[in-house]
This record gives structure tokens, C-alpha cells and sequence, in this order.
DNA sequence: ATGGCGACCATAGGTCGA
């Protein structure tokens, strides 16, 4: 089973792109963000044309995700629990063919130090919270998204330049710890060690073309779903497209037959 | 230190992303 994750910066103005991959790769699942559109803005013709059910979670100018399947899934959450008052449209849960599938975009969280910082890291706590309600639920899981963390000093091309930003402070990469930390496999760093794997890479100064990027897409598999791990990659040449989106395409190849009961 | 790009919206420039 290919799951993927896509950061798709507007899925109206992706569309074209998004269905293109969808035929090219024809992944199992797809965990989209920043549809930035309103829930009745959402392609869903042009999606099922293209072979696939969605649920999705909209809101007006920004935010928004939706998980893409080729077969219908059950809806198990939509929005992170934990703060009532939250209404950015960030998370969303599918149960599919046994596996339970959270599709995230993690606050941004600059400028840092500031109440956006603050946003930020009270829904890393969240996300840990519910992170550890799905593994005492024994479900084979998986937590796949754009992150906006970057892990690790090997994970952005100069690590100094990064140093006060919200997505490598030590308080953000300490959180994303935590929750490796509580029995979270990092799918992509786990296939390949060693690599330099980026997922990301900003419109400004032809950073795609000097591979100027951060690795803050993810794919975290619970236990159960460890042993399932086949392979994990980028596909790089969708950012090397024309109109692309800033992120490229994040995934991993499971084999259901191997998740552990 | 700033701005670069691309997307959004009370469609013009301000705001946001990362």
C-alpha cells in the first residue's frame, strides 16, 4: 500500500498537477495540506474522476487537509482534540483496509518566540496527547504530514540559518522527539539513515535549483505497522515541475501482510 | 537586515507561508 503525504499550497491551484501524480504514481493514499479553500471549494469531481474517494476538512484562505483514497474510508476524527476553541482545519482521521490514517499540518509557529510560537507548541502537545491515546488503542497507525519540524541538523541544507526559526528550535524539535519518543518511527529517516532528504524547498532564489531544502513532511508509523515498512522516498521530480507547489510529494510502501496483530 | 515567490482576499497591496 502507497501512502502518500503532499502539502499541495491550494489544491485548486494544484489541481492539475495533483491529478497528473495521481495517474503517474496511483498511491493508495493521499494525505493532502493547505487546500486553502473553503469546504465547498473542494475539486471533488476532478478527484473522483481520477479514481479516488476524499474527506477533507476546508476552511476559507487557509489551512485545510483531506485524505484521498482509492476505496471509501470510515471518517474516525476531524480536528485535533484537546482545545474546543481551535478552529484551524489541521487534522482529520481516516480508518482504511485496517490501518488508521491521521493526515496533519502542524502549525507553522513564527515568528518565535510570539504567540504563534505558543500556538504552536500546545498543538505538539495535543498531537502527543492523541498520539498516545491511537498506540494505547493497539491500532496499526500512522501520522503522516507537513510537520513544519525539521528533526535533526542533517535534515536542512545550512543549520545555522535556522536556528532561531520555529521550525528547528530546540523547543519544536524536542516535542517532535517526544513523540518518536513514545513509539513513533520516522519512515523516511529509518529507509535511509544516512541520506540527505529534503521535502521542501521555498520559491526564493532558486533553492529548488542549489537543493536549498528542509525535511519537515513526515510519515511516523506506530509499532504495529513497523514491521509493514517496505520502502520510504520523495518524489522530487513533482517539485521540479512547471506551477509546482513548494513541497514535494512524501511517501511509504507497506505491505499490509506484514503489520503485526 | 531585507527580499525574493506564490497564494489568499473586501483584487490592491497587506498577510501568510517556511
Amino acid at each position: 500500500m502507497l501512502v502518500v503525504t503532499y502539502n499541495v499550497n491550494s489544491i485548486n491551484s494544484r489541481l492539475d498537477a495533483l491529478v497528473q501524480y495521481l495517474g503517474e504514481r496511483a498511491p493508495d493514499v493521499v494525505c493532502l495540506q493547505e487546500l486553502k479553500a473553503p469546504q465547498d471549494k473542494f475539486p471533488l469531481q476532478a478527484i473522483q474522476d481520477a479514481g479516488y474517494h476524499a474527506l477533507w476538512h476546508g476552511q476559507k484562505s487557509w489551512n485545510g487537509v483531506a485524505i484521498l483514497t482509492r476505496e471509501p474510508a470510515q471518517e474516525v476524527q476531524r480536528g485535533l482534540p484537546g482545545d474546543d476553541t481551535d478552529e484551524q482545519s489541521r487534522y482529520i482521521e481516516v480508518a482504511y483496509k485496517g490501518i488508521l490514517i491521521a493526515g496533519l499540518y502542524l502549525p507553522n509557529g513564527n515568528p518565535a518566540p510570539g504567540p504563534k510560537f505558543d500556538y504552536k507548541l500546545a498543538w505538539m502537545e495535543r498531537l502527543r496527547l492523541r498520539g498516545l491515546e491511537l498506540l494505547a488503542q493497539g491500532i496499526p497507525a500512522v501520522l503522516a504530514g507537513d510537520f513544519n519540524v525539521i528533526p535533526t541538523e542533517r535534515d536542512v541544507y545550512k543549520p545555522e540559518r535556522w536556528v532561531d526559526d520555529a521550525l528547528f528550535r530546540p523547543e519544536t524539535r524536542a516535542a517532535f522527539e517526544r513523540l518518536i519518543e513514545q513509539g513513533w518511527l520516522d519512515a523516511l529517516r529509518a529507509v535511509h539513515p544516512d541520506a540527505t532528504i529534503y521535502t521542501f524547498w521555498d520559491y526564493f532564489r532558486n533553492a529548488f535549483g542549489r537543493d536549498a531544502g528542509i525535511r519537515i513532511d513526515h510519515l511516523l508509523l506506530s509499532p504495529k505497522l513497523q514491521p509493514a515498512l517496505k520502502d520510504a522516498g520523495v518524489d522530487k521530480f513533482v517539485r521540479g515541475r512547471e506551477k509546482p507547489s513548494d513541497h514535494a510529494p512524501t511517501w511509504v510502501e507497506l505491505d499490509l501482510a506484514k503489520v503485526t496483530a
